[in-house]
DNA sequence: ACCCAGGGTCGTC
DNA sequence: GACGACCCTGGG
């Protein structure tokens, strides 16, 4: 592998800090001049956003133009998107101006399924960290301009892994998860492949529980961070809060149930409710006292 | 120092 | 369908 470039001039909806900050990714991280860099299936890159281009830098596996296209999503139509969003209502309106350089990423299913299990009941910060340590001790080595980066573990790299070493590597009770489910895709070889191809979002749903560890929000996320199911209304406590703060106005927005969301998310958003999710989650997460 | 919450899920009642 | 338990860590 060598080192490639790739360069978007005038390029609209493309802001690296609200992609990679808006909730949707663990492996990007910040660096000192601004860009971020991270590691994608076999690829390290980095993105910065200069004046009126972006620049994709990196180790790539394949051509780099074709690796971003599909990665960042850049055939769809963001403008039509933030428009048909912001006819909604103002809160719309104002969480896509906030968020406007969103998009959402294609990411790898079997990595989106482990990392969202891991993501149960935790903090990003942490999520980040235990991530970062399964692909230190279990993913391939890849060297960029004298640093060492980590691809995240196949399932056969991850099945090295026993309950206790994921349990030592700070997982938690998550440890049994991340193990089944590992053991699960190991034993069924075609089974990602299958569910690439699933296109009835309830049967999806259900095939997608039946993995320890992975309950409705969870599904809810690898569908539209890995599998392109705009559709879906993922719905954590900062979703439950800003859908309560906008609309239903209980006074305990832990009383407020996910029956009601899901119906009024669908009611106003449609086919589209990830993307709403996805303006709504960060600029409710990033204006935190509002 | 102590307490709480965090991109929830699971087992039990 | 409600309710508590669950590893661990950063921030108040």
């Amino acid at each position: 592998m060598k080192e490639q470039i790739f360069i978007l001039e005038n390029y609209n909806s493309f802001n690296p800090k609200h992609i990679f900050e808006c909730g949707q990714c663990f492996r990007w991280n910040l660096n000192n001049d601004g860009s971020y860099t991270g590691v994608f299936k076999n690829n390290v890159l980095n993105v910065k956003k200069e004046d009126n281009k972006i620049v994709f830098k990196g180790m790539c596996e394949d051509n780099i133009i074709k690796i971003c296209i599909d990665y960042f999503d850049l055939d769809t139509d963001y403008i039509d998107i933030k428009k048909r969003l912001s006819k909604i209502d103002n809160n719309l309106k104002l969480s896509v101006e906030f968020g406007e350089g969103i998009r959402i990423l294609n990411q790898d299913l079997w990595e989106a399924l482990i990392s969202f299990i891991i993501s149960a009941n935790n903090n990003i910060p942490r999520i980040k960290g235990i991530i970062e340590r399964l692909s230190k001790t279990y993913g391939k080595p890849i060297i960029w301009n004298e640093c060492t980066y980590y691809t995240f573990p196949t399932p056969e790299e991850l099945s090295k892994a026993s309950e206790q070493d994921l349990r030592n590597l700070g997982l938690g009770f998550r440890d049994k998860r991340v193990f089944e489910t590992t053991k699960i895709i190991n034993e069924n070889k075609g089974l990602l492949d299958e569910l690439k191809q699933e296109e009835n979002i309830q049967i999806l749903r259900e095939k997608l529980n039946k993995f320890p560890g992975v309950g409705p929000k969870v599904a809810d996320c690898i569908m539209l961070f890995s599998l392109k199911k705009f559709n879906v209304f993922p719905i954590d406590v900062w979703v439950r809060r800003v859908m309560n703060d906008l609309y239903i106005k209980n006074e305990d927005e832990t009383k407020v149930s996910k029956k009601q969301i899901e119906k009024l998310a669908q009611e106003k958003y449609g086919d589209i409710a990830g993307l709403a999710q996805q303006y709504l989650f960060y600029w409710r997460r990033e204006n935190e006292a509002v």
